[in-house]
Order: structure tokens, then sequence, then C-alpha cells
DNA sequence: AGCACGCCGACT
DNA sequence: GTCGGCGTGCTC
């Protein structure tokens, strides 16, 4: 007998199954070891085939008895064939590294009756009944359920899991990954119980292959949390699927093989007949544009709370300068504010999406600057230990006292990051108590000491990057200030007005959550007018949306069109150039012979075109056919395919 | 990951 | 000329 076997390791190209031999009666999903090269690997059995004209290597043995659920699978092959990425790399997605054969089970678990178990019963208002309502008309398919925070989604995401649980079947409900530890978690654990399993990045290895084994075993319908891998869980039972704040970017994958599990939910939720539910205060353009016209839009506008409240905006134009008479970064009204909270033992959380200091060092004589001798990208300075340090790869570097290219003494720094926001807020205020959240100490303390001291109100001010933007419950903050709204919005990137708009509601939604009476948001902006930051502020998210759908369907733009990036990496740019200009020649021949449109960018360099891995060049497709771009792309196995950016960064 | 092959620069 | 290192591509 011979097998189509997907290796579920990485070898550096090559697409699709390899044949091996086998007298063992292998079925479809079943996990086997077989020889590659000189190593043995994971392979998944994709099916039987009649002999082959070429030798076959054997399956070395069978390592579990259970073959992986049908529609896990299927995900595999129609995420490999969506995305155009390669199978193996897809295969390894989904199956947990370093499996070891495991014998005949003894005991696979029967099915548990529900009933066993008591479940609460979730109270719900008016508007929730009638959102839910509308969510069970669908027997199966996507809808996205719209509400704001406070809205009680909540309520809603308990009731459908736990009519599901009644039903025999499992959830797995999406969060991201910040949200682990977030009330959500806590409501769905007190409420199930021991039906959850929680899947998070801090398990080891070990614990979550161990994890996703028992699944693999269990026919006992539960409630499984997790990041969007938990979508690869090996479920027999699945019946429902809930992503939570549905807009993050954590649902997409940024490494290859990049998807979004928004779309995996949906192909799942389509071939079990099951729902899936995405639920958000901010749709991603493209999703609330797609559940629109499919008319599987919910909305549940009404606040459950009454007690929050809506915040006072100030809007501060950095181009008049008279608001800075105080401070160059602070405006006056700011330092007011931040002075008044002090009296009131409030907290102010100032934000800038910046890390570090300084983002730009460079000599004043020759405009030598200073980069990453690995990645060529700016070095950001990091006074607290004079050090240079990039933020992509890590590279840190002395701070150089004269110019490596001529030598001159002037070296100088642009720019302005949060920790130089916070000596010059301890300078200000040299009584207050100052925590800074961002990248650089997030990991290590935030969640330990650092957020207790800022939930018990020790903390005056708060200062960080989106970091500090996401999810976080801040009930003593009385005051947002914000540096510069605007910063982001120039990037040269179709996203970037969705970005700026989405990160600027997440961090007005810090304050005015009905802990304390009054709340306060401080916008410092260069462009008060313009209508990402006016809506943002207004809290508008239709206004935002009708405005951001009109501009991308005049500058053809997803979602009225679908865009894919060709990139490739080689070492010398030569080689680089010669291989892009002739993925070029072969596009452009195939677009000419094409029946609908095909738009090709001629080669270019990539945004970052050097890395220590070579030089990067890309193309830029367009078409209102996705079939089509993924036609057109099919035969570049050597290169990076992305298709649906969701930036072109 | 690990190995074979071919292209280009160094050199008895 | 040939040797060998590096970059590239293949592994059923």
């Amino acid at each position: 007998m011979f097998f189509e076997v997907i290796p579920t390791e990485v070898y550096r190209t090559g697409g699709g199954a390899l044949t091996y031999s086998s007298e063992l009666k292998l079925r479809p999903g079943h996990l086997v070891l077989v020889p590659l090269g000189r190593r043995n690997i994971t392979g998944i059995v994709l099916k039987a085939v009649p002999k082959v004209d070429f030798p076959t290597k054997p399956i070395a043995r069978l390592l579990h008895p259970c073959p992986i659920p049908r529609h896990l699978l299927k995900s595999i092959l129609w995420l490999s064939d969506y995305y155009l990425s390669p199978l193996p790399a897809t295969a390894n997605l989904a199956i947990p590294s370093g499996l070891t054969a495991r014998g005949a089970l003894q005991n696979v678990s029967e099915p548990t009756p529900p009933q066993t178990r008591k479940l609460p019963l979730i109270p719900l208002n008016s508007a929730q009944k009638t959102a839910l309502k509308s969510l069970q008309e669908a027997q199966s398919g996507t809808r996205l359920l719209r509400g704001v925070t406070g809205s009680g989604k909540t309520n809603i995401y308990l009731s459908l899991a736990s009519q599901t649980l009644t039903e025999g079947k499992s959830t797995i409900l999406l969060v991201p990954e910040i949200a682990l530890t977030s009330q959500l978690v806590q409501i769905f654990t007190q409420t199930f119980g021991d039906c959850i399993t929680l899947i998070h990045s801090n398990q080891t290895l070990v614990e979550r292959r161990r994890a996703w084994l028992r699944l693999l075993e269990s026919r006992t319908p539960g409630i499984i949390i997790g990041p969007r891998s938990a979508l690869f869980s090996p479920l027999s039972n699945l019946g429902l699927i809930i992503i939570d704040e549905s807009h993050e970017s954590a649902y997409y994958q940024e490494n290859s093989p990049r998807y979004s599990a928004l779309r995996l939910a949906s192909f799942i939720a389509h071939t079990l007949k099951i729902p899936c539910i995405q639920g958000t205060a901010t749709p991603n353009i493209i999703d609330y544009h797609l559940a629109k016209t499919h008319h599987s839009l919910v909305e549940l506008s009404q606040k459950a709370k009454t007690t929050a409240i809506t915040p006072d905006f100030t809007i501060v134009d950095l181009k008049d300068r008279s608001s800075f008479v105080k401070n160059r970064y602070f405006s006056d009204p700011l330092l007011t504010s931040i002075t008044k909270n002090l009296q009131d033992h409030h907290q102010t959380l100032i934000f800038h999406n910046r890390r570090g200091s300084s983002p730009l060092t460079i000599c004043e004589e020759c405009g030598w600057q200073a980069l990453c001798p690995e990645c060529y990208l700016p070095m950001i300075l990091h006074a607290d230990g004079y050090l240079l340090s990039c933020h992509v790869c890590g590279h840190e570097a002395k701070v150089p006292t004269t110019c490596p290219q001529c030598q001159h003494a002037g070296i100088i720094h642009k720019g302005f990051g949060t920790k130089l926001l916070e000596t010059e807020l301890s300078r200000l205020f040299p009584e207050a108590k100052i925590a800074r959240f961002d990248g650089d100490n997030t990991k290590k303390t935030a969640l330990s000491g650092l957020y207790e001291d800022v939930k018990s109100g020790k903390i005056d001010l708060l200062i960080g990057t989106q970091t500090l933007a996401r999810g976080l419950d801040l009930p003593h903050l009385a005051t947002v200030g914000i540096v510069q709204a605007d910063s982001g919005l120039s990037l040269p990137d179709f996203a970037a007005e969705e970005r700026a708009y989405d990160l600027l509601t997440q961090v007005i939604g810090r304050v005015g959550r009905g802990h304390l009476d009054r709340a306060q948001v401080i916008v410092q902006t260069y462009q008060p007018d313009h209508p990402a930051i006016r809506t943002a502020l207004s809290a508008d998210y239709t206004a935002f949306a009708s405005y951001l759908l009109r501009k991308r369907r005049g500058q053809q733009l997803p979602p009225f069109t679908y865009l894919a990036r060709l990139a490739i990496t080689y070492k010398t740019e030569k080689t680089t150039l010669s291989k892009i200009r002739a993925a070029y020649q072969t596009l452009t021949k195939f677009a000419s012979t094409s029946t609908s449109p095909l738009i090709i960018s001629p080669p270019m360099p990539a945004f970052h075109e050097r890395t220590n891995r070579g030089f990067t060049w890309e193309i830029i497709l367009k078409s209102s056919s996705r079939d089509l771009l993924r036609q057109a792309l099919t035969p570049f196995t050597q290169f990076h395919i992305e298709l649906d950016p969701p930036s072109l960064l």
C-alpha cells in the first residue's frame, strides 16, 4: 500500500505531500513517523494512492491510534490552498512537535452527558436577548456581533457556550494573546469550571502537547480557551467558535505561513455547519464590510452598565505652540490636569506609541545615522544605560562619542519615546510615583508587582505604549493624555488610518469605566481635523467605517479588491534583482492573457529592504478576483507569497 | 536540519 | 587550469 503523507516539519522548499509505503491499514488523518532525508519526522496521512513509479521509503510507524478529526485535515489543506503556503509548513501549525508513539488506548473517554453538570442560567437584558435570538436564528455560518464595551457580549458568549454544552458539543473561544488573564476568561472559568481547557503561551511544549493529545482522545464536550492556534484543537464534537475582540491583530499570524484566524474559523464553521461568532466594538473594516454585504451583522448598541461616563475631551493642536508654554512635550491643559489629579490622588495615563528615549541618532555634521548592523534599521536610544537598541532584532551598541564616518563630535538624538517622557515627567513632578508600561518592561514585571500597584492606586502617573492600551482595567484613572495622536498616520501604508483609529479608541476606552465620577481625555495632535482622529474621539465607529469604505473604494483597496505581495530574499542584491525581474516578466505575460484585470506593480525594494538574511524585493498585485491572484502566484514556489496582507509594510 | 551541486574567486 | 568556500536547492 502507498500513502501520501504531509510532513509536519518544514524543509526549506517544497510544497506538497510525499509518498511512502506501508503495510498498515492507515486512514486519512493518522499521525505517522516517516523518514525524510536522514531524519525521522511526524507526518499526517493524507490518503491512500495507487502504486507510484519512483522508489519510496516505508512509513516507520503509527504514532497514535486516533486520526485527527476530519475538519482539521481539511483545514490544513484549505489553508495551504487559500494562502498558497506549502503543506508541510501549514501542517506544522496544527500538529504539536515531538510526538512519540502511543499504543492502543485503554480509556477513550465516553461522552459525559452534560446534564450531570448543572449549567447556570445567564441573565440577559432585552437588547442582549434580541441579539442572542438573532445569532441563534442562523444555525451555522459566521456572524459579526458588534457591541461597544460594556454592552454585555460576555453574557451572550456564556449563553451560547452553555447551550452548546447542553447539546453535547464543544466550544472554542479565541482570545487575543494578551487577554488570557482577562475578566472574560475568569468569568468563563468560574461558570464552567473543569469543562474549561486553557491554552496559553506560558505553557511548556510538553504541557501543550499533553493537552492536545487529551483532546484528541476525549469525547467529552468542553470549552477550549486559547489564542488563534486553539483553532487546531483536535475536537471531534466541535459545535461553536467564538472569537472575542475579533479586530485584534493577534488573530493574524505574522510569520509564514501567514493566515487569518477569522478566515480559518469561518472555514471550519462552514465545513462543520456550526456557528462562528466574532465579537468586537470596532471590527476590522474588511470584516465589517463583509458582514454588512452578507447580512450577518448583529448590532448590540445599548450599554448594559449605566455607570460608565462619557469623558470630557480637550483637543490641543500641536501646531499652536502657545499651548506649550511650560513644556515642549506636554501641553498646558495636560499639565494642569496632571497637577489636579495628583492633588485628588487620581491617576493620569500618558500614551505615546514609541518605546525608548529617542528614535533617531545622527551626526549633525555629515548626516550619518545609527543603523542596526543586522537589520539596517534606525537604532533607538535608551538613555538609561546610554545604549542604542534595535527594536526589530534586539541588537545593542554603545552610543558613539564621535561620528564613525567623519569623526565629528556632534552626535545628536532626534524624536522622543516613552523613556524620555518618563524622565521629563519625573523632572516636572518629582513627588509623583511614575510607572512606565511598554515592551521594555511589561514581560518581566507588569503582571506581578507593577499592575497591583497601579490597581491599588499607588502609582500616580502611567506612561505607556500600545501595551498599556489594551484591556487593562484601571479603577483610579481620571485622565488620558495622548502625546501625539497622529503619529502613525503618516506611515506609507494603506492600513495606517485604521490602526490609528483602533489604537486611539483603545486608549480612550481606558477612562470613564464608571469607577470615578469624572473622566478626561486630552489629545495632542498636528491634525485635529483628520477624520480618523475626529471619529475616534466621538466614538463613532459607523462614521469612521463609512469614511474609510468610501476612501478604499475610491483607491481600489480592500475590501473592494484583493491584494497580494510577492517577495524574495537573496544574499546578494544581484540574485534578488534577477529573480524578481524574471518573476515580473512571467506575471506581466500572465496578465496579458488573463480575462479579468490584474494590476502588477513593478519590482521594488521591500520596506525593510536589507536584513542579515540579504536583500528583499517585492511585487504588489491587485485584482478584483482573489482566484486570479492565486492562479498568477501559484508557480512562484520559491517566493514568499502573502495574500490579503493586513499591511504593506 | 543536513547534504550535494555549481558558480566564482584564489592560487600551486 | 584546479581547489574550495559559499549560496542554493532538495529531501518520497
